[in-house]
DNA sequence: TTGTACGCGTTATCAC
DNA sequence: GTGATAACGCGTACAA
């Protein structure tokens, strides 16, 4: 591996020397040294050794994407369809930062500090995070980091997050519109500073502005997985006067969707629903699903924009990033 | 940050006792002392410091996950189902073994060895890698290299893949079975070495079988999006005697079902469907699909298997680790 | 059973 | 303009 000693012995110059050309401290090096040594450089494929820098700069160029397992569940980090795109998003964008991506698993504060210590990690991104004991580990750790998609407000700590409140309201205002009076609410269980809890919210002023009274028993509370849908779908179509769903995921909307097709009932003629997200998954699936959109690509890019200000500037403007969200009409809501 | 200096310093001890206590040379140090040394470690939190490590082991426990973008294109990565789920797999089986995860995109080769060079890279996982310019430099590299769904076969490098012949075969198969004979073949572009054309024999064993000539003119390839979905199913269509698809992955198919939807045609009773890969999408679409399973977190944790072999033995029994595959029965075919 | 000293590749400080 | 040199945290050969 060619290392800066030996650009600096061939070149017949001092490894300081080498440095200062590498970044750019050229103020006082010939200008035919710095030719020579990039030509070596290019010539041997130099590439600096990070561990190296790391050790003495105390900065690693790595950040991370922590999953924070709450039970001893697998796989549960990237398997939707959200995740994912928003992954890749956050790689490229950080990329383009010269930062690196590691993915990691903690399954408790222990974990976390040991991985933030072992790499000496530059930042972190965390997705749905709650108030929990794992926050107070978070909040006394002086890394950044951006939340995903979290109602938690830390002067440590920005959000990219979306107009859920707004995201909510729309679905809900969409189907009120169409004639529907009697809507459910289908979500994975609420949690207080989630999402799903201001896309309540939503839901519930839109319900209040058309005087429609709010009713517990139709809010239905599931897990992401087939199985839990075909039960909801069952709870939900037990309820007659259920006109309507709003789901607040798309693959949420899809499996009750499945569900509802499973006990005979056709969306949107016996049932409408209405997802969040927008996902492929909504054009793929029929009825086709109408639904409030996210563009997660615009939110990978924000948190990485969020990442680098604090990491550059260290000065702190916003603490909130809001991205946008509208309704996409498909062909899931039938007007009564 | 604790060091293993401090921790020295407290137990009152040299660095290397402490070096030792870690390493389990436990050997010859008084079971005092490492009773000592191991309760400093615990309480104070102490984690290793990786580039150290790195620097001086020349192992950084850091596997990287490669995406190869072709062209400038977005995204590309971790947008398909299968990906997401596979990545997961993979990060939890290598944290299990004590590795990291890298997450990193590269344009081509020099991209590719600078990446190596900066963070010591122990190895390294490949999708689906064919055999251009981009391959040859991989070869060189003498990195383990395990690469998942490729039929490229390299001394250095170990492959984990899915009975892609016998899944074409038994989709195929099952197709005739239920009385088709003009059945399409819809994949993305098939490329030489590639999962695709392994596919395409299965699938070509399968006609000779019944004796169903081969046509080249149903064979029809697009991209992943819907939008070219669309197109192929327009295309599939115009041939009114195809009555049946097999399409080699799941999203195709279901964008190849949505589309055939939007032109008024009905699955199954108009044409039938296959797919591959058995994602969750395949319960929630309408009519449900029948497709060909396979196991990715089994191929995860084969593919990290097959780089903790090569990392920790250096003796490589095994080349190759084909996973199995069947057919799952949904309601995408009908019996003509 | 424990300690010393060196080197890994890099950056930064200070001297020439 | 350029060059020594210490330091980052750790592993290891060798010495005691």
């Amino acid at each position: 591996m060619t290392t800066i000693k030996d650009i600096a012995k061939e070149a017949g110059v001092s490894y300081t020397t080498v440095s200062n050309v590498i970044h750019g401290r050229t103020s006082r090096v010939s200008s035919q040294t710095i030719a020579q040594i990039n030509e070596i450089i290019k010539r041997s494929g130099y590439a600096p050794n990070m561990s190296a820098r790391s050790l003495v700069s105390n900065s690693s160029k790595v950040i991370g994407i922590i999953n924070h397992l709450v039970p001893k569940a697998s796989g549960g980090f990237i398997a939707d369809p959200f995740h994912s795109a928003f992954i890749g998003a956050v790689e490229e964008t950080l990329r383009e930062n010269g930062y690196y991506l590691m993915l990691r698993t903690v399954e408790d504060s222990m974990d976390l500090l040991s991985f933030l210590r072992n790499w000496n990690i530059d930042g972190m991104f965390f997705t749905g995070l709650f108030e929990d004991e794992f926050f107070d580990t978070l909040s006394s750790v002086d890394v950044p980091i951006v939340l995903i998609d979290s109602y938690i407000n830390h002067p440590n700590m920005q959000n990219v997050g979306l107009e859920d409140y707004k995201g909510g309201y729309l679905a809900t205002k969409y189907l009120i519109e169409n004639g529907h009076r009697n809507i459910a609410f289908a979500s994975p269980p609420i949690r207080s500073h989630g999402v799903v809890e201001e896309r309540l919210r939503g839901y519930r002023q839109a319900l209040d502005e058309f005087h429609i009274p709010y009713q517990e028993q139709f809010l239905f509370q599931g897990e992401f997985d087939v199985q839990s849908d075909m039960l909801l779908s069952r709870q939900i179509a037990a309820h007659k006067e259920i006109t309507a769903v709003f789901a607040t995921a798309d693959i949420l909307a899809a499996g009750i969707i499945a569900g509802l097709h499973d006990i005979g009932l056709n969306v949107p003629n016996d049932i409408s629903v209405v997802g969040f997200d927008d996902v492929t998954l909504c054009q793929l699936i029929s009825p086709t699903l109408t639904t409030i959109h996210q563009d997660t690509v615009e939110k990978g890019k924000a948190a990485v924009e969020f990442m680098m200000n604090r990491l550059n500037n260290n000065r702190v403007e916003e603490h909130q990033k809001i991205l946008p969200v509208h309704l996409i009409e498909r062909k899931s809501v039938k007007r009564i």
